[in-house]
DNA sequence: ATAGGAGTATACCGATCGGTATAGTCTATT
DNA sequence: AATAGACTATACCGATCGGTATACTCCTAT
């Protein structure tokens, strides 16, 4: 009845998880919230291991999909989505729900270095900085790799920033922070010491 | 023997705090690595929570003082020190035992609203940013609090951008940025206006 | 009608969790 | 020599952890 069992399996297993931790959850209580037991948990899903990956998968799909819409139902040229993304980013972290990046509290959790669970959250951010980094060349940015990382640390700062002291206005200044770095990127600027190994092209 | 027993044990929490995560560390595995029992450990610690507790607030300072000496010894002018700090947490990053931030890391495995590790993390950022801040108006800064709030964003985002995939050059990239957003806070520019959306004249 | 699969209910497993009780060892001071 | 305090050793507590075994109730397809 309702939906796939097994989604909602997931779906009470990816809040609990967001919301209170992944080690703090226990498969007991994730059963309890999806108003099944334990049995059928471990019949869809091999270990608690394979529920946080597939949790991760998830929401590494989910959640740059609705991030992109987002943005795109925001601005429609390359250069106003590229600083809707912050202005997407000030909502999402005044939501009352806003606990922090899934990928980056992950990561925090599950330190081992070859963890899986480390591989999906550095995928995570490597597909959002590519998205940052087409929009980034669209506008015609000289350096738009750079561009990105450099955004996307912007954006990552300001969600733990948030995380540990809400409403300190981090979305904003990271936005303002981004029109300087945009600008400067975009603009044909010579100096302020910024080779950016960029061979040739200078004059 | 030694040294204070209590300062033994707090050491090798912090070292299994931070490199294994706090909830994936038991009292008993702190009590083995400090080589005594729980009996002791339980003398001088109410709690696991009073050792976490301990265990950041010894590293807010810890950290922090270690921080600034190695800015110090880096460079003597405030704008340079700014840098200075890039370059220092490049360092941070390439050595084998970092594991992030244990105050983000902290605020990831403990997230309700008003936990204490959580104001203890904040309070971490607090004085950082404070310090940044100082050095910041010390090199004309027309605005010392936002820019050094961009530039803890820059900074907090390359912790965790490294913490999830290694060596991408987030420290250089952060420092790229900083170097574009210092000169653009310290150069007689108007005002950072929004170039895009733009509304109207801007006297 | 009946067999099989999906899902439930519940009890259990060994291990570990944070934390405590009790008894004993050692050493330093008196 | 006696005492006291710091520290150890060890066993224990109830609770919870991730995970499993067994038996049950359904519903559906043949």
């Amino acid at each position: 009845m309702s939906l796939n069992l097994q989604e909602k399996i997931l779906r009470a297993a990816s809040e609990l998880f967001y919301s209170q931790g992944i080690r703090a959850t226990g498969v007991d209580a994730i059963a309890k919230a999806a108003n099944t037991t334990k049995m059928s948990l471990y019949k869809y899903f091999m270990s608690k291991d394979d529920l946080v990956l597939a949790f991760l998968r998830k929401r590494d799909e989910d959640f740059r999909v609705w991030f992109v819409d987002q943005v795109d139902g925001k601005a429609d040229t390359p250069k106003a989505r590229l600083l809707a993304v912050f202005d997407v980013l000030d909502e999402w972290m005044a939501t009352p729900e806003f606990r922090g990046c899934a990928f980056i509290n992950a990561a925090a959790e599950f330190p081992l270095a070859g963890n899986s669970v480390l591989q999906v959250s550095a995928g995570f951010y490597d597909h959002f900085r590519r998205y940052i980094a087409d929009l980034a060349e669209q506008c015609g940015s000289k350096s738009p790799e750079s561009l990105a990382l450099q955004l996307s640390l912007l954006l990552e700062g300001a969600i733990v920033s948030e995380q540990m002291k809400r409403h300190s206005g981090s979305a904003e200044q990271a936005k303002q922070a981004a029109i300087i770095l945009i600008e400067h990127s975009i603009i044909d600027i010579p100096d302020t010491s910024l080779p950016t190994s960029n061979p040739g092209e200078q004059q």
